[in-house]
DNA sequence: TGGCAACTGTTGCAAATGCAAATGTTGCAC
DNA sequence: GTGCAACATTTGCATTTGCAACAGTTGCCA
């Protein structure tokens, strides 16, 4: 077996590869119908979040996606300036922030599910349903549903 | 159920949202083993690809990848300066450059696929055996193997 | 109380990335 | 062969990201 061989065998039996190749077209899927709503890959995340922990601190955020602060402070600022999350004061910490989201933000959550449902069905689609039950299962087995993101 | 509950529950049973989280994982122990042989998981790939199809042309490594040609560009920037990979002038066309891996670079894949090979065996570990073989054989077919990167 | 380490968040600067436009090359119809 | 559209690659510029240093806050213990 020559190299190129070897190489070539390496990729194709791992298992990795393939879940980077699925992950690139689920977002690009993602992307496509995120941008009907405005939205980007990075953004979409963080709004879900929130939307299911309600006020939440940023550096809870940042523990949960396991993302360093400085990254979750740059991406809330473009959050903030399109309108949909909000910065508040923390009721009982004068350094933390309370971040929440606006009405037009909570407006999005719904059609947020949708998409998220919709590009599950189409990426899975080449699976029986019984299959598709099956890779679910065992893909929770993988990773643990834990409070991280 | 409220708002906060729906958006759970989209997220817990999303597939989409597993592979995320998995390949973040893959990822992160990814980049710890690159590191190294002093590669990043923006050049791994690329070796990968150069070592397994031999001389090869940046636009085809593009199309292969599903990026911009320029991205490929400047990636090849990066592994030339490193002396890993060389950009030779194409034996038929004058507009096409051929890329190659140098020896150096040559000398480096049996140490990817050493580190392909471990990084898949601990991120498959909490599955049997046969579970690891069947979700293997149910991802094969949400991707199919084709020339695709 | 005072001091100090750990925490929360932001920012300046450098490196990386995306996009659109430019440079040169090739195939092909005329 | 000329002209022109498609191709292969690069580059300038704006945006985004990562890292390290900073500013302020808090808990805790001497």
């Amino acid at each position: 077996m020559t190299l190129q061989d070897e190489t070539r065998a390496v990729r194709l039996s791992s298992f990795g590869w393939m879940a980077q190749r699925l992950v690139a077209d689920l977002d690009r899927q993602m992307a496509v119908e995120l941008e009907e709503l405005g939205l980007t890959m990075a953004k979409f995340p963080l709004i879900m979040m929130v939307s299911e922990l309600g006020p939440v601190t940023q550096a809870d955020i940042a523990r949960r996606f396991s993302r360093p602060a400085y990254s979750i402070s740059r991406s809330l600022d473009y959050l903030v300036k399109d309108g949909l999350l909000e910065r508040r004061p923390h009721p009982t910490s004068r350094r933390a922030h309370e971040i929440v989201a606006t009405p037009k933000g909570q407006a999005l959550a719904p059609k947020l599910h949708d998409i998220v449902r919709r590009v599950n069905a189409r990426v899975l689609s080449p699976l029986s349903p019984e299959e598709q039950q099956q890779i679910t299962l065992l893909m929770e087995k993988l990773v643990p549903n834990e409070d991280r993101y």
